[in-house]
RNA sequence: GCCGCAUUCGUCUAGAGGCCCAGGACACCGCCCUCUCAAGGCGGAGAUCACCGGUUCGAAUCCGGUAUGCGGUACCA
């Protein structure tokens, strides 16, 4: 069984890293796998590298760099060697950490499996392969490159030198079957016949993925190569490669993909892919990273909340899932919650200061926390919930109508007089506290033989403006005895007005 | 098309031959609590373990096959 499979390689230290793209904001793809090899090596004492894969430079930009690293951190993710700001100095004896300073390792190894005969030279054009393509799926074959650089004679290439064609280098493939044994899905055989060769070196220069990555892992003495299971059918063409540079082979591990809702893979398109769009909605990072450590993985039991050390010290690589797991926003919400309302509350406050108005001082903020830390999902749910601390009376009194305030079964003259009686009493209490207003309020209802929630109901609305707010007394106190005050005579005044008695 | 991987409640999952006529969580429904909304408590509904065949006294668990889904098949990563 896969769970018990061997994580050594050789006996060489173990190394992992994480190679994401400059490409685009940290994806939740990106991030899971990183999670999970952050777990991986601290559950082995391994080390952890971070290399950046720009190769593509034109749609490479410091700015997704940043976003990256940034949201890495902000998970709680750290790493041994490479970068540690975007644009920062390399840690690390493997270095450069960046794809874009490695040129000439590529090219060095690149020569070297040209002059070994392990690749070629390829002068074909973008349309005669599209033309090559076509003909073998007409005649239903593998589409492949058919060799034809291959066949070609000094005078061919003399010819197409002479065109001014600049060729791409290509790499053999040996027809053999490919084996490994994958950390997480065990025996997996490829069939290499059936591949074609392929470009290492585009016809520019620019050295591609499939290359690169092995180049780097090698020289960045990578262990254990865990990634996407997106990657799991180009792993033969790796380790093809790797043979060819006599490199040692690394134990590979592919981890089951994120999906949309219909299952195909988490894509920008349908999901919310971006870990910083989570991060501006007042996801926790602790929630962020319990719900995608749940995401293909369980320790096996029924506990679910885990913090990131417990995790590191939980986790099993063989014990990560074969099939994809659908992204389920409400399981995230719900973590969310139970974090958030397990903040003590000066950590609370100090999460929503950056969220809210600065109308709101440090001490209503410490006094506010409690009243919403049950009624948050995320952290952003507190801007609406302290709007009514936030804005002005006048602001406050257009959010609601003269037909909300009225209870079922109550007229605006009946609703005027309990409110009239309710800021009386509430004007003449002695203290303004909580639990002081809400005796006298409830004292007051009694008088009059209405219901608490009835009686509260106008109360509610003119002072928070909505018929759901913060516990209403708790929200009185907050507010202070004078604007509470002032917005109760401001709502009987409207009240009088459009209800004459 | 070809190659590969996968398949337990809507979703995330537990489950390694009898403990499973399948357990937990989210979401959903109901009740309780209650100043609104939440949170919390209690309960409910929800999976013939994709299907078919085999092995076995016995299969969600082992073995075949089929179906479906997804991934790969680039001078993208």
């Amino acid at each position: 069984m896969s769970a018990q499979r061997s994580t050594s390689s050789d006996e060489r230290p173990i190394r992992v890293r994480m190679a994401p793209s400059p490409t685009g904001p940290l994806h939740i793809g990106t991030a899971r796998t990183s999670l999970y090899n952050y777990l991986f090596a601290r559950a082995t004492g391994g080390t952890y590298v971070l290399r950046i894969e720009d190769t593509d430079l034109a749609r490479s930009t410091p700015e997704f760099e940043n976003d990256i690293l940034d949201n890495l951190h902000w998970l709680g993710i750290t790493w041994d060697e490479g970068p540690q700001t975007a644009g920062g100095e390399d840690i690390g004896l493997f270095g450069p950490y960046r794809q874009s300073l490695r040129m000439d390792r590529y090219a060095r190894e690149a020569a070297r499996l040209l002059q070994s005969g392990a690749a070629y030279h390829c002068w074909c054009t973008p349309e005669e392969l599209d033309a090559v393509r076509r003909v073998q799926e007409a005649n239903r074959e593998a589409p492949r490159y058919n060799g034809r650089c291959l066949r070609l004679t000094d005078a061919d290439r003399a010819a197409f030198e002479a065109e001014g064609r600049r060729p791409a280098l290509r790499f053999r493939v040996a027809p053999e079957t490919i084996r490994f044994d994958d950390l997480i899905r065990g025996e997996v055989e490829f069939d290499n016949a059936l591949l074609g060769d392929f470009v290492i070196v585009r016809a520019d220069g620019v050295p591609l993925y499939h290359f690169v990555v092995v180049v780097d892992d090698e020289q960045m003495e990578i262990s254990h190569v865990v990634r996407g299971e997106d990657h799991l059918s180009n792993t033969p063409k790796h380790i093809a490669l790797i043979r060819a540079l006599g490199y040692r082979e690394p134990v590979f591990g592919h981890i089951p993909l994120i999906l949309n809702p219909d299952r195909s893979k988490m894509s920008k398109r349908k999901s919310q892919t971006a870990i910083s769009d989570y991060r501006a909605e007042g996801y926790l990072p602790e929630a962020m990273v319990n719900f995608l450590a749940f995401l293909g993985w369980s320790p096996g039991t029924e506990e679910e909340i885990f913090s990131l050390d417990e995790l590191a010290a939980r986790f099993e690589i063989g014990a990560v899932h074969k099939a994809g797991a659908v992204f389920d926003r409400d399981r995230l919400d719900h973590l969310n919650g139970v974090y958030i309302r397990s903040l003590t509350d000066a950590d609370l406050a100090l999460r929503l200061r950056p969220l809210l108005s600065e109308a709101i001082s440090d001490a209503t903020l410490a006094g506010l926390v409690p009243l919403l830390r049950e009624r948050m999902v995320r952290l952003t749910d507190a801007v609406e919930l302290s709007g009514f601390l936030a804005e002005s009376d006048d602001v406050v009194a257009a959010w609601w109508s003269v037909a909300e305030l009225l209870p079922t079964g109550r007229d605006g003259a009946e609703v005027a007089g309990a409110l009239g009686v309710a800021r009386d009493a509430l004007m003449a209490c002695g203290e303004w506290s909580a639990e002081v207003l809400e005796a006298a309020a409830r004292a007051a209802a009694d008088a009059l033989g209405w219901k608490a929630g009835d009686f509260f109901r106008p109360l509610r609305l003119a002072v928070t403006g909505k018929a759901v707010s913060p516990p209403l007394f708790g929200s009185m106190v907050l507010l202070g005895r004078e604007r509470t005050l002032a917005r109760l005579d401001a709502a009987l005044e409207r009240l009088r007005a459009g209800a004459p008695a």
